[in-house]
DNA sequence: ACGGATGTTCGCGC
DNA sequence: CGCGCGAACATCCG
């Protein structure tokens, strides 16, 4: 699911599932999700609390609770919040939950085990060095071309590569950083120095429009589990995923090259090389 | 059946 | 130090 406008859809969720509410109770069986920290602590730690405030920074959720008892969390490749009714039945592949006195049940689930769950104290979450070494972020900081530019003159890397990079910028992953590209008419495979202001600025737009659309197709926080979801639901993003597909604006074929071990698509008339 | 997938991290080598 | 590359993680989907 993840990059920034998922994350952010997410934060939104928890916030209004959570805030200001007691956790009764909470499970997580040991999995990876823990690394690195103690999935003990979790289970342990939780019931009693509640939840006081949450921010989202790039692709990271950090959560205070009461108590000075906070999380850091990331939803890695296929990591997802969802609340479900306490009696409802339980997807597979939950790897924590947090069981709430008359608002059912929070739950993540996260079949690849990619994501990540930390218990720390809430007022050390920003001080992490994930946290810390994260560039600005679109939305809480907004992007300002200058800073970018400058960024991006310090590196020969590919200019979709550098973007990706999240201490240049915090949430971009390669949908976004694809469709961002599309936008501003720029060839992921440019050298992130080479881009001139012009360019630079048109980036930052491509990206703030790539993030918007994403977040508009959200939709709602849902209450209940939506299962059956997207299985089958047409890819809804702009040139994500639809190489060999005409490009949306000039019709030219989309092609597909690999940056930093990703697949990106580009559309070869409107970013050239 | 095979290949690829929205992410991060680590080790290796130049 | 910068950077590319492959691997690893575990599961699902077309």
């Amino acid at each position: 699911m993840p990059e920034l406008p998922e994350v952010e859809f997410a934060a939104r969720c928890l916030r209004r599932w959570l805030k200001g509410k007691r956790i009764e109770a909470a499970e997580a069986p040991p999995t990876r999700i823990f690394r690195g920290s103690d999935a003990g602590a979790f289970e342990r730690e939780l019931p009693g609390r509640k939840l006081e405030w949450l921010e989202r920074r790039g692709k990271y959720l950090l959560l205070g609770f009461s108590g000075n008892l906070g999380l850091l969390a990331h939803l890695g490749m296929t990591g997802k919040w969802m609340r479900i009714g306490r009696t409802q039945e339980r997807p597979s592949h939950v790897r924590a939950s947090l069981l709430l006195a008359r608002d059912g049940v929070v739950l993540y689930r996260d079949p690849r085990l990619f994501g990540r769950i930390a218990v720390h104290r809430a007022d050390e979450l920003f001080t992490l060095p994930e946290v810390r070494s994260l560039g600005p972020d679109p939305l809480v900081d907004g992007i300002d071309p200058a800073a970018l530019h400058e960024r991006l003159r310090r590196t020969r890397r590919a200019v979709k590569v550098a973007i990706m990079d999240q201490a240049v910028i915090a949430g971009i992953g390669n949908i976004q950083a694809t469709d961002a590209l599309f936008h501003a008419r720029i060839h992921p495979a440019r050298p992130a120095d080479t881009l001139d202001r012009r360019e630079v600025e048109a980036l930052a737009d491509g990206i703030r429009r790539s993030i918007e659309y994403t977040l508009g197709l959200q939709g709602e926080c849902e209450d209940e589990i939506e299962y059956v979801e997207e299985s089958g639901a047409a890819n809804p993003f702009v040139i994500y995923g639809r190489a060999g597909h005409p490009c949306p604006r000039c019709t030219t074929r989309l092609e597909k090259i690999d940056l930093g071990g990703r697949t990106s698509v580009f559309c070869p008339h409107c970013q050239p090389a």
